[in-house]
DNA sequence: GGTTGACCTGGAGTGCGCTCCAGGTGAGAT
DNA sequence: ATCTCACCTGGAGCGCACTCCAGGTCAACC
């Protein structure tokens, strides 16, 4: 049962202290555990979740809409078809992103090729 | 030498009118034509441009170096070699935020799949 | 000639996602 | 013993990219 400090949370997830903080404070990040001092000791779930959390924000998904994940992951198992649902939503989504992407990358492309066609 | 009311150009661009003042007020459009009653009247070139800078907008460029490279278009064709590498370091970027999304698809695919498999 | 509707201006307000700050605690090194 | 350092809290502030608003103009249709 290994703990992490905030230090190494931060290292280790590229989330900054300060929005560790925040995610704990909006709920995206459940009540983290407090040593005898009061600082935080991040479990490896936390650990865990804040991985996938990344994976989400990443791709663009509001955090509105991790909340909403957040909250079917603690509601429980029988929440599991929800969020598949919500995650494939969520995946038609990127593969959205990554055809608009490639598309205007082309069109990017063609411009650099036009302007080299000037010189 | 067709020209555009702002109604069209909204049409065309999908960019909202106050979009279309803010981007001239700021400079990444360059002060529109007007009629005897002070209306924007857009032309050809305008709506061409529109077209450069969603794509830029849509591929994540910042306004600060849109403006950058408007500048640039602006300054005369001596600017083409400058415009050519802002738009090839730009053009990387698109392909890095493209293998990045791939690779957290490919996340998100696996943990459906895992999802799927408690079912 | 009254009303509608598209448009104008300058400037204030908004939403998102953090990020920073003041003031404080407790543990460990010199 | 004092200093540094990592951390704490509540709350204010920020940067980006718009978006909205009040108050107004003008043209066109009934």
């Amino acid at each position: 049962m290994s703990v992490y400090t905030p230090a190494e949370v931060v290292e280790e997830t590229g989330f900054s202290i300060d929005t560790l903080r925040y995610y704990e404070k909006i709920g995206l990040l459940e009540r983290v555990d407090r040593n005898a001092a009061g600082q935080r000791r991040f479990s490896q779930e936390d650990v865990g979740w804040l991985g996938m959390v990344r994976c989400l924000r990443d791709t663009g998904m509001p955090i509105a809409t991790m909340l909403r994940f957040a909250e079917l992951v603690r509601a429980g198992d029988h929440t599991i078809p929800d969020r598949i649902e919500l995650l494939e939503e969520h995946e038609r989504q990127v593969q959205a992103q990554i055809a608009n992407l490639a598309e205007r990358q082309s069109y990017i492309h063609h411009k650099i090729s036009y302007y080299r066609s000037l010189l």
